[in-house]
DNA sequence: TTAATGATGGGCT
DNA sequence: GCCCATCATTAAA
């Protein structure tokens, strides 16, 4: 069986598309475990499959390093391979995970994970609404896995966050211009497994295979 | 089915 | 004061 290997700083230290792109696959674990609950049966555990994401970096005018270093972006500036998470909408967290060598800003947008692990959390965190909704878009995941602000700068080789290695097989990967921004619209930095029943639903006119190395 | 809108608050010019 | 890397709900067709 394969080790669920724990990705290190060197995968997120490279441009932002390219760790966007093999971070499809991938596996999201976050531990909301109390501290007092650790070892205990009271584990809060989920994990999801990561199915689609976004591109932000450096000059990119969507992107929140567009204007330079500010209060809450400038954890795009330091260290890859840690979270950026930032309030928008007065009501949600967005999941980012940093990149690029450390002093040159960039963040991949977590948008779609497939749930695979604590179903019964998420069913709880997103009452009432159909599975099929719970993770398909990055404020809907970030309810339903309880990503909070307390995550900002958290490395993702735990204790709260972890990316792992997946299984081997992955389908084809796609690309389109990224959602919600009204800048840039041109660029393909939204990436996303083809047909996959969990990337978020937009309006697609512009839409290609992504041409791999 | 798709389109329009309100919720709700922090960041930044 | 305006702008959001959004979503759930309501209205329209």
């Amino acid at each position: 069986m394969d080790s669920f290997k724990v990705l290190d700083e060197s995968f997120y230290a490279r441009s932002t598309c390219e760790v966007a792109s093999d971070l499809l696959g991938k596996i999201l674990i976050v531990n909301s475990t109390p501290a007092k609950s650790v070892g205990s049966a009271d584990a809060r555990v989920t994990m999801g499959r990561i199915v689609e994401v976004e591109a932000y970096s450096g000059e990119d005018p969507a992107s929140h390093s567009a204007r330079g270093l500010t209060p809450r972006c400038a954890p795009m500036f330091e260290a890859p391979g840690r979270a950026y998470v930032y309030f928008i909408y007065g009501m949600y967290q967005m999941l980012n995970f940093v990149t690029e060598p450390e002093g040159y800003p960039g963040a991949v947008l977590i948008r779609a994970v497939e749930p695979i692990f604590g179903h019964s959390l998420m069913q709880k965190r997103r009452k009432g609404v159909d599975p099929q909704n719970w993770t398909n878009g990055p404020g809907r995941l970030a309810v339903a896995m309880k990503i909070l602000k307390s995550h900002n700068r958290q490395p993702l080789w735990g204790p709260s966050l972890f990316v792992v290695e997946g299984e081997e097989k992955r389908g084809p990967i796609m690309k389109s211009p990224r959602v919600g921004i009204s800048q840039a619209t041109d660029q393909m930095w939204r990436y996303f497994l083809k047909d996959h029943p969990f990337v978020s639903k937009v309006r697609e006119n512009r839409l290609a295979h992504l041409e791999r190395r």
